[in-house]
RNA sequence: GGGCUGUUAGCUCAAUUGGCAGAGCAGGGGACUCUUAAUCCCAAGGUUACAGGUUCGAUUCCCGUACAGCCCA
């Protein structure tokens, strides 16, 4: 493993020596770097006080250039020996890319017309003790991105833009959701029953209460007991946990939207979920048409809408009238009706699936926790949507009978029947529409990210061997 | 879990058929008061991921391990 270098060490003693500490402190700044520049104009030279990372050193002798990167972009600071003092202009051409620095002075226009600012005073903020990655090369080994984010933040400026975005749409998420009156709550990640998905889970153990608790797969039926409580406008934002195989498109914890809305139905959902994705898209890409990964994908209202009969009916080229012809065409395959619908849909009719769909009226048999259709009780009230290829989120109106939903229940697994969820149920819950969005995909989309570790500031990697 | 690919200096990358492991930048020394991938001169920098094998000789061929990426399940 790569260890501090020696070189800058030693600076940093010989710092040290100078009266100077290599790790200061508290430091007062009058501006960011994109203020300077934007603040400044020609003939109104101001006096400022910045403090940033050098990212960059250009020496000349008796002078020096330097740019500082802060959070919001980079300025150039010029130190001349005459204007600084004999001291603190030794101190500056000592300098390493990856210190810390602050700067106070005026700004002033270099012969090229770049906003710069002189150094008058300068302070040493910390020192850097491990060589930088020159910006101009950048960081490309994945590796060591994703083990060490810190420096391809530092390094890469489009890694920095794409986590800003990933901020800023959820920041729109909750403020749009806020806006129809919904409410952000926190319920519980460690749970003592998985439910509210077919996912494994991991498994943790707490000590005083000698028990097993799982971090949650999905909290959709606590979600739902808040809705038998009265809060009717409820969603919650956060993280789920799915002990499964790792991808450019799964993470063992992602960031999950879910929405629950009473007196709603799935309708209700699609035209939420329309909504909200055009919304994010308009503020953030400007426009409802984005590329993504070379291809252009068009958000505009209403998407297409395919049943998962005509799914399998295109996909297989027969005609489905109901659940028995499903039944016989996996039957003779060898296999469940839930094996046949994930091998349509994740490799026949995902591929197509490129342009915002909606893929709807699931089984029953598949959905436990959707409401059946009045007129088929066979089909679910219920629609996943699909956007390059890539399922992004489920919804259905929600079964809201309990006695339903305990058979429901049972036939999945008899010996693992939530009954206080049921017991919620059976005091009333009113008819409801329900909505889940897998934030980071969606993130993915926006940012034209190819994998979910690139939207995830630090995705899970085995153990690194140092 | 399976297949394929990759791992060379701090970073980005070379290395012909198996024949002395190379460059740019960063870092070190020196010159330079408007540069911005600054420039110029000098010197240094390597257990070629790790472990084994074949060979007179391996970064190169073979086997294994670790980690990573992509594809598949």
């Amino acid at each position: 493993m790569q260890t501090i270098d020696s070189v800058r060490y030693e600076k940093l003693i010989h710092l040290q020596s100078m009266g100077i500490a290599p790790f200061g402190s508290r430091y007062e700044t009058t501006h960011s770097s994109k203020e300077v520049i934007e603040g400044f104009c020609e003939g109104n030279e101001i006096e400022v006080s910045i403090a940033g990372r050098v990212v960059s050193l250009r020496e000349h002798g008796k002078s020096a250039f330097a740019n500082l990167k802060d959070r919001d972009g980079k300025i150039q600071v010029y130190i001349r020996r005459d204007a600084a003092n004999e001291d603190n202009f030794a101190v500056f051409c000592g300098l390493e890319l990856g210190d810390f620095i602050g700067v106070k002075g005026k700004t002033f226009k270099t012969k090229t017309g770049e906003g710069t600012v002189l150094v008058e005073k300068f302070t040493f903020l910390s020192k850097s003790l491990r060589p930088m990655p020159k910006e101009w090369y950048g960081l490309k080994d994945i590796e060591t991105r994703y083990r060490q984010r810190y420096v391809d933040l530092i390094v890469n400026d489009e890694v920095k833009e794409t986590f800003i975005t990933r901020s800023k749409v959820i920041r729109m998420i909750r403020e749009f959701l806020d806006k129809k009156d919904f409410l952000e709550v926190e319920t519980p990640m460690m749970q003592s029953m998985v439910g509210g998905a077919t996912a494994k889970p991991f498994i943790t153990h707490h000590n005083s209460l000698s028990m097993d608790l799982y971090l949650r797969i999905a909290p959709e039926l606590y979600l739902k007991r808040l809705i038998v409580g009265g809060l009717e406008r409820v969603y919650e934002l956060n993280r789920n946990f799915r002990n499964e195989g790792i991808s450019t498109r799964h993470n063992p914890e992602f960031t999950m939207l879910e929405v629950y809305q009473a007196y709603a139905d799935y309708e209700d959902m699609m035209r939420l979920t329309e909504e909200l994705v055009v919304h994010l898209c308009q503020n953030i890409k400007g426009s409802l048409q984005i590329e993504y990964q070379g291809q252009m994908l068009d958000f505009t209202p209403p998407w297409r809408r395919l049943t998962v009969y005509e799914a399998i009916e295109n996909a297989l080229g027969v005609k489905i009238s109901g659940m028995q012809d499903i039944e016989v065409i996996a039957s003779k395959q060898g296999r469940s009706v839930k094996e046949l619908l994930d091998d349509v849909l994740d490799h026949k009719i995902e591929k197509e699936l490129v342009q915002p769909t909606f893929v709807t009226n699931f089984p029953t048999v598949l959905s436990p926790l959707a409401k059946s259709m009045p007129d088929n009780q066979e089909l679910t009230e219920r629609f996943e949507f699909y956007i390059s290829s890539q399922e992004i989120g489920n919804a259905y109106s929600e079964l809201n009978d309990p006695i339903d939903q305990r058979k429901r229940f049972v036939e999945q697994d008899p010996d693992h029947v939530d009954e206080d969820f049921i017991r919620a149920l059976e005091y009333g819950m009113p008819p409801c529409g329900g909505l889940g969005i897998g934030i980071d995909r969606l993130i993915m989309m926006l940012t034209d990210s190819a994998s979910i570790r690139d939207v995830i500031l630090f995705p899970q990697l085995k153990k690194e061997v140092m």
